[in-house]
DNA sequence: GTTAAATTTGACATGAGTGTCAATCATGCG
DNA sequence: CGCATGATTGACACTCATGTCAAATTTAAC
């Protein structure tokens, strides 16, 4: 196995997904790719065959490390405490350096069209609401929506949240909304 | 006032805004909008002076049309009814030829950040806050929140909707969730 | 009919970005 | 040690898009 990698990989995906994340995946040229990691363009195509490629290798430490915080997120007993800290958590994610969020940026981005990227879209929603199923389960009782129906509620909203934060910029009108969904969500009394 | 144009403008901005809607912001050249438009992009620069000009021109005509849909949509007495229907509407419209929603391409598009662009789109959603608020207000006995949160968290739902629904193609879906959440608001037994 | 204002047109110079490829270089393995 | 494998590098040939401008053209108004 002579002739091996110089880059650093890990490095490399971080910087593209920084540069991604940014930018967005049509906005992103191969050229910024190599400019922003240090390794060369051709080294790229040699690597990866294309933009596509790359991004999906970047899109998969996106992917883990919002699932990671969603799931810590949830983790509190209380359910009103869980599903608010995930609206927090989400609302904190996308404003770090304004940064808006990867998913649904290529969820609009039309030239990231491929069945590839369609793909890890879908796993990734369809892994958040599989955590909020798990999450929801046990406290069904007190719910006023069945499981399956909130958890959509719950993904659908995050999107929403997301979308409202590049128009209004105003986190805590945000997060105030996200905790009345969560409690026309819960039997109890709301706020 | 000699020397007139020489093309029709209602043309124009009816070419341009299908292209901006297709593409988005960004993606569309000022290449592409003259060859759609069959007017010279000298032309274009001449009587606009650029692409964002000419989006905002074009964007006005799609502002109008949605918030006239919205209008109509939310016009029957029965609550539900006319809620349900915003979403169905809402559904449809941007699930003609796929195009999705120009509003949100626009809001989540990085290079379509100048401020003139930027108030477009705040102006949009809070028409459309709006239009909740007065016919929200005087049924405000019905709901299970105050009449400013149900209508942020509808036009937030609405935005959510936008995104899901290009991952998941899958209108009944959409529009299920949409009546839960309006099952939600109102005070009076579930579906 | 002439004039003057404004539009149209095609060309120009420039800058990004693309994907490929042959030559060069590094290195693990025999 | 040498070599084959594969990575790196820089260049090449393209395409697309940009914004500007002078020349030509159109037409309302006098």
């Amino acid at each position: 196995m002579a002739g091996v990698r110089q880059f650093d990989e890990e490095r490399l995906l971080a910087d593209a997904l920084a540069q991604f994340w940014r930018k967005g995946f049509a906005a992103t040229s191969m050229q910024e790719l190599a400019q922003a990691s240090g390794v060369q363009r051709g080294s790229l195509y040699n690597a990866y065959g294309g933009k596509e490629a790359l991004f999906i290798a970047a899109y998969r430490r996106y992917q883990a490390r919002y699932i990671e915080g969603v799931q810590r997120a949830l983790a509190p007993p209380d359910l009103r405490v869980a599903l608010s800290g995930l609206f927090a958590f989400s609302i904190g994610y996308i404003r770090t350096d304004r940064r808006g969020c990867l998913t649904t940026k290529t969820a609009i981005d039309e030239e990231a069209g491929s069945p590839a990227i369609r793909a890890a879209l879908r796993q990734q929603m369809s892994d958040l609401q599989a955590l909020l199923v798990e999450r929801l389960a046990p406290a069904a009782s007190e719910l006023r929506l069945p499981v399956e129906m909130a958890a959509d509620l719950i993904v659908t909203h995050t999107r929403g949240l997301v979308v409202m934060e590049r128009i209004q910029d105003d986190p805590a009108r945000l997060q105030a909304g996200a905790d009345a969904l969560v409690g026309l969500l819960l039997k109890e009394a709301q706020v």
